[in-house]
DNA sequence: AGTAAAAGGTTTTTT
DNA sequence: ACCTTTTACT
């Protein structure tokens, strides 16, 4: 029989020498350090499709990735180079994402309750709220903000760092409130265990402490054969340990990542983790990818210079065969709203050009960096979807629906309790927590007795103000009913949004864009077979755009991109609009105290540039007005250029002076019209 | 005592 | 625009 050459797998196409032995590369950790643009995801993909089709078994291959959205594609397309139903196989997640899987299969082994809930960062923030009420109520000055309280958790436990330093160190001005912190730690961890709730920090602490206990440790590292970690500059400490206990048996990890777009430091992020992964895995090899295959030159040049002020890294120079491109703009404004209308003209310039919406983004250091602008889009009918600093779910009003939908869901969820039952008229702290009380919610479940069933037949009936009777009344009529009729999911959130929608009225000002998000919960809630799987995909995979909202097939088929950079990690577009390049907002001015925090900055600016794949646009307001950003007041102050542009790189830029419309030049002649004007004021009277 | 309304402040980025 | 504290009211 005549053989034909067998053609080469699909996923050894196209490699480079570099992204080839990384693909081959077997025994013994391997840590691939892949600069912006070099095949990164590539590379991994084919790894991994090159394992299974080596035959090992998708499920023994765990890809851990930043998000579930990155998780999900890398599968896609691993699936296209050999088969999908193989590739989905694999186990793949964030960290959080397969802790909680882990922990869930073996909770007995651990001591968890089988039931534990994990919470949310709105939970999270209830929960901590809670218990710093009291303390707060004892200090004379002001306490932290319930926020800072969970960023300052966050960091400690993540960082596995003491407070005293963490605070120093990243929260100085809390300094004087560190006993306060302490109080309502060991408040907030005590309540937490009492009710058998973990937060994202415990997932991760836990399955550490699945992994190195001598018992089911080895047999969890058993479990899997391979393990691919992408994104490795953004993990911590615990996560380092976590992968170490897993596989320094054997060796077979593969961590990719770039040192250089490192930015997640506020998370307790470690770049040390990639830095020393020579250190951690002395059998290590290491392959470092420099040829860029996204951007032109005169981007990889502006781009190169930028990252070259930083102090430590594997120290690549980003280089491309490809010639020609144009240099990155430069376009300075008068202020904001200048800023806003050119972004739009270059859009537009670019989509009549033939760019289409969808190969544009707009990038920005923080979310309402971008409320101008989009004002200024909708004026012009441009559509467009926004990612990150859409806290959807920590909304108010949606977390006060979702907690109703925990209520039947748990009923002994004392949390979701709290926050239905002060939503009525005339109920507070108090009352609520007597309600609680009475009706037996931080009673266990095995005696029979169901606080929700008791509550729907007597909703006043536990201490209820007779002032509170209506909205009680109606609300316990929207639970039974869900409780009890087989509803689909969607009906139960729209009946539970009419009960609550007085409530809702009464509470918050500007009612109705709340109760329109409302409705936008319900349709998205109709998606999910169950209330169950709605309220639990919710809290591990919240939406993250604009457009999860609004249902993307009512928008038409082509969008631009709004997105955080910190959001934008890993995307790429042919044109990129990076705004608000001065100092003060790029960098942020929380973030110029010391060097370190500058330097994650500049590698956030760094990763908004490399972003972009043929032409850049960097857009620097010099006036900032406060209070009002439209400037009908003119308290302003003056912005410098981004300290990220230092007059040194002038030479790759090109630079674009934008004119306000009202900056007109004036013939510099007087011209007489004090006259005219005053005869026709004299008309008036 | 407990709630609601009014006044006063406000470190960004997100799994 | 949202959260916390203070004040006023029931």
């Amino acid at each position: 029989m005549a053989t034909t050459a067998p053609e080469a797998p699909h996923w050894a196409r196209g490699l480079n020498d570099m992204q080839r032995r990384a693909v081959d590369h077997d025994g013994g950790p391997l840590l691939i350090v892949a600069g912006a643009g070099t095949g990164k995801t590539r590379t991994l993909v084919s790894r991994l499709a090159r394992l299974l089709d080596d035959g090992v078994a998708p499920e023994r291959i765990l890809l851990v990735t930043f998000s579930r959205r990155a998780a999900a594609e890398l599968i896609r397309r691993a699936g296209q180079m050999t088969d999908p139903a193989t590739s989905r196989r694999v186990e793949a997640g964030t960290f959080h994402s397969v802790a909680h899987r882990v922990l869930r299969r073996c909770s007995a082994a651990l001591g968890l309750a089988e039931g534990f809930s994990v919470l949310d960062q709105g939970d999270v923030r209830d929960l901590i709220a809670l218990v710093r009420a009291p303390i707060a109520a004892d200090k004379r000055r002001r306490f932290p903000r319930t926020e800072t309280i969970a960023a300052v958790y966050a960091r400690v436990v993540s960082g596995q760092l003491a407070l005293e330093e963490t605070v120093t160190r990243f929260f100085p001005w809390c300094a004087d409130d560190t006993e306060g912190l302490r109080a309502v730690f060991s408040g907030y961890t005590e309540r937490k265990r009492a009710q058998q709730l973990l937060d994202f920090e415990d997932l991760l602490l836990y399955w550490r402490a699945a992994v190195v206990d001598p018992q089911v440790g080895p047999v969890l590292a058993a479990s899997f054969d391979h393990i691919l970690v992408d994104e490795y500059q953004d993990t911590s400490v615990v996560q380092a340990d976590i992968l170490r206990a897993l596989r320094s048996h054997d060796g077979r990890l593969t961590v990719v990542g770039d040192d250089a777009q490192a930015i997640y430091s506020f998370r307790a992020a470690t770049v040390r983790n990639i830095l020393d992964f020579p250190m951690h895995f002395p059998d290590a090899t290491t392959i470092t990818l420099e040829q860029n295959y996204r951007s032109t030159r005169p981007i990889l040049e502006l781009a190169n210079a930028v990252i070259g002020g930083a102090a430590e890294g594997y120290g690549k120079q980003l280089w491309t065969e490809e010639s020609g491109g144009t240099r990155p703009v430069l376009a300075t404004c008068p202020d904001q709203q200048c800023q806003a209308e050119a972004v739009c003209q270059t859009i537009l310039e670019h989509y009549e050009a033939g760019t289409a919406l969808k190969e544009q983004a707009v990038l920005f250091r923080t979310a309402h960096h971008s409320d101008l602008l989009e004002v200024e889009l909708g004026r012009r009918g441009i559509p467009f979807v926004k990612y990150g600093g859409l806290r959807f779910l920590e909304a108010g009003h949606v977390r006060d629906l979702l907690a109703a939908l925990r209520m039947i869901e748990n009923p002994w969820d004392e949390l979701a309790w709290m926050r239905v039952l002060q939503l009525a008229d005339g109920i507070g702290p108090a009352s609520a927590n007597r309600m609680v009380e009475t009706l037996g919610v931080r009673q266990s479940a095995r005696d029979g007795h169901d606080p929700l069933v008791a509550f729907c037949a007597d909703p006043c009936g536990a201490g209820a103000t007779h002032r509170a009777r209506d909205d009680l009344t109606s609300l316990a009529a929207a639970l039974d009913t869900c409780r009890t009729a087989a509803l689909p999911t969607g009906v139960q959130v729209e009946l539970l949004r009419y009960a609550l929608e007085p409530m809702i009225r009464r509470r918050y000002d500007r009612p109705e864009p709340r109760l329109a998000d409302l409705d936008a919960l319900a349709r998205m809630a109709s998606d999910y077979v169950s209330r169950d799987r709605l309220v639990a995909e919710l809290t591990l995979d919240p939406p993250v755009s604009t457009g999860d909202l609004a249902g993307k097939p009512s928008l038409e088929d082509d969008w631009l991109t709004l997105s955080t950079v910190h959001s934008a990690k890993g995307g790429e577009w042919g044109v990129v609009h990076v705004i608000h390049a001065a100092d003060g907002a790029f960098p942020s001015d929380m973030a110029t105290g010391n060097d370190q925090s500058v330097d994650e900055e500049r590698r956030l600016f760094y990763v908004a540039l490399t972003r972009a794949r043929r032409y850049l646009h960097i857009y620097a307001p010099l006036r900032y007005h406060h209070g009002d950003p439209a400037g009908w007041t003119d308290k302003h102050s003056y912005a410098q250029r981004t300290r990220f542009l230092p007059p040194s790189v002038d030479g790759l830029l090109d630079h674009r002076a934008i004119r306000s419309a009202l900056d007109v030049p004036v013939p510099t002649a007087a011209i007489p019209v004090t006259g005219r004007v005053d005869v026709v004021l004299r008309g008036l009277w």
